[in-house]
DNA sequence: ACTTACGGGACTCCCCGTTCTT
DNA sequence: AAGAACGGGGAGTCCCGTAAGT
């Protein structure tokens, strides 16, 4: 996901960019060296060179500073480019594979490790398991696309809760296994799924 | 230190749960008439009559005056009370469908309009949504339980994370439809699941 | 730098007095609506599609969009107008009946609806009673000229107290029976003052 | 002013007793030193040795360090302890001296400062002008009970207007003349009224 | 045991000065 | 050159945990 349109950015959207981004990389390694809850907002500004109210103007919450991603339209862009013919399981279950596929080696450590932060503290996952409600309507949305059917249809809203179900189960499972194959976990778990869930 | 009789033990306790109660229905009521953020503890606390520091001595933080409940347990004790010979989706059904089945009319007024409140208000969906991770541990073990494998296998973990997921899904549904029959919706959506989820 | 010709001045002045009149507008309904803290200027702002600093161009601070008025020179000119014979009480007392006379309903309409809005702002209050100080000082200048003493001498200054704080009773008075009648209030405590002040 | 009455206090009363007067005078003292507007709460809190919350535990803003007094209540006793053959503005006259000299000298020099700096500070000034409509109510309410009027009576409202006018106007000439006596203006001044204000 | 005081951090808003854009 | 965007920083509110007093 490298970002190589930083070219047609005005000096001013590209300053931007670079004080986000400073605040949120000295953000995640102070995290990482003295936790979450003991780091400050005020020391993370001070660590990003800017004042208090900058950062609050570039992250609404602290919690943002570790929850916002930019997963979600790429996945729907996954989506819908999926084949006609595939089932709605089998086409969400190729978006998914498909988009993370493209993140990058280091990419995939960064996500490791935004991840086990997110576990390990209560705030952040309930942020993150928050923010799930919203791509769950997301999802719901697709699917209504895909199948012909309104968003707000019992079965589709109980298909999308599934995936989103199943969806934190896996990051959980990641988290806890740090060394396990994401991606192919992912792709099991919605295998599972697709073959009636019978235990 | 004294251990005393039971019956002040007891009149201790009703006293106890009294002032809990007192302060979980001013809390609703004032929640009610001018919104969640807009309350403090302090207003919250003057209304039962406590100090604030009684108010955390019950509630650790604001939100579980809304969130904290004792479905769980109710919840488990019914899935082990479900024949050996259901398949597991079809023991969760049951037992869910039992649990809910004991409330009272008014019992389900208070949890409908709890259940509003909470998908309303974006600080107690999250605290709710994250509660439902634990949940979820819960029903991964218990399902570990019955099919004899460990809660820490991907497909159990999966199962329950689906499970949640439409749990959640129907408690959105819920929220978005009051009229609509709680009960009957889960039952429905279950039945999806077992179905195979075609859409 | 180009002094230009009229008719531009008095184009670009005209919107000028438009903006100005937009934003005042919009932020009046925006604290009728939601109240007078709980409007940010940033609302204000978005609501007449200008920049939050172009607000700060118009009115250095928040409080200036209800405070702002231009009564104290018409009120200076009708006091200037009045004959020399009449006394000072008189003469003011005339001066401030014949400026609110030249009122529209309409105009009242809105001056009454402002008062009361200031009345019940304890921030607008403050900055009001604030200007009424200036307006004290403006009213001994008015009164030191006319019987020939300075503007500091004890009694022309004493003379000036008690006109504002007669105005600021009034003030009160009708932000609490808006139904009254502003003009005559006022000149009944006029009156009052002239006959002696006996209770 | 002297309160003498320090013995009466749990260990808990004197210890915020003393709390509130460090915040006080090292505020006034910083003030003193350089400026208003250039102190901010925190340097306030640091010389006091507390933390900020607890300026605003004691403070709500910052203005009422300043402002705060305890004069009202005294002037009301003195108001009340007035012999009922006096005429309303008699009264007030007495009472006002009655309880003025009552100050120290060192009091009164205290006094003498910080309406210097009140009447220098636009946001000192604006709030001690609010204050005053409070005070209004209060002589309104004396003056009802006196004569046996309404709170609500015109005539009671504008001769409350006109005495809280009135002492502003003392308080600004004061500020002016910071050498003159301060009784005696305030003397002269409702003499000037009392005499029908000639000028 | 129960309350009150305090600390301190998150967060919001206002307002102003400077920088960038058009 | 005018106007918008951006950043800084202080006031103020609330939460919630800890410590001190009764």
């Amino acid at each position: 996901m490298s970002t190589d349109n930083e070219q047609r950015m005005s000096l001013r959207e590209r300053k931007k960019a670079k004080t986000m981004e400073a605040i949120q990389s000295h953000a995640m390694r102070l995290f990482r060296e003295r936790g979450y809850n003991s780091t400050t907002i005020e020391q993370i500004a001070d660590a990003a060179e800017v004042s208090p109210s900058t950062f609050f103007r570039y992250f609404p919450t602290k919690e943002d500073v570790v929850i916002k991603d930019s997963y979600d339209p790429m996945l729907i862009a996954a989506f819908e480019a999926q084949p006609s013919d595939l089932s709605a399981i089998q086409a969400v279950r190729s978006a998914m594979i498909a988009s993370l596929t493209k993140f990058s080696k280091l990419e995939f450590a960064t996500l490791r490790e935004r991840n086990q932060l997110i576990m390990a503290v209560p705030e952040l996952r309930a942020a993150t398991m928050n923010n799930l409600t919203d791509t769950m309507q997301l999802f719901a949305e697709m699917l209504a696309n895909r199948v012909g059917r309104s968003k707000d249809d019992l079965a589709v809203q109980t298909f999308a809760g599934a995936l989103i179900g199943i969806s934190m189960s896996v990051m959980m499972y990641y988290a806890e296994n740090p060394e396990s194959d994401f991606i192919q976990t992912l792709d099991e778990s919605f295998a599972f799924l697709e073959s009636g869930m019978q235990l």
